[in-house]
DNA sequence: AACTTGACGAGGG
DNA sequence: CCCCTCGCCAAGT
């Protein structure tokens, strides 16, 4: 057996836990970087049940900057709530700059030559 | 076993 | 910029 198979969502799980404080990644982001079988809609389906997992479920947005969580408890979305408290600056429209916020994992990054335009 | 449902995303109007 | 459509695929009924 390969012990490092692991499960569907337990891949997905094990990538967002590398995410640091204040920082993000998207569905589609983490969909393109596990691959096979992964789409941006089943890394959100299986996001839903990520609370009870141990898992920064609140660094996962969609590829606008926004979160799509649709738990709007108070005036705002409990998720955006949360990033803000890690230091996530969001817009009057509910958008955080992936510019500035997005996170790659090691070996995934853009480009060095667009890296350069990213601290313009 | 068939059908529905998403915490999505790219593309077109 | 907003709205709609369609492809995607695991899970739940």
């Amino acid at each position: 057996m390969n012990v490092n198979e692991k499960s569907y969502r337990e891949r997905v799980y094990a990538l967002v836990r590398q995410i640091p404080i204040g920082r993000v990644m998207t569905y589609g982001q983490i969909a393109a970087i596990l691959g096979e079988g992964y789409t941006p809609r089943t890394v959100g389906y299986v996001m839903h049940a990520a609370e009870t997992e141990n898992v920064p479920w609140q660094r996962v947005i969609n590829s606008q900057g926004a979160c799509s969580t649709g738990r709007i408890t108070l005036p705002l979305d409990l998720q955006q709530q949360m990033l803000e408290s890690e230091g996530v600056i969001f817009s009057e429209k509910r958008k955080c700059d992936l510019n500035i916020y997005i996170w790659f994992p090691e070996g995934f990054g853009p480009a060095e030559d667009e890296q350069t335009t990213l601290f313009t």
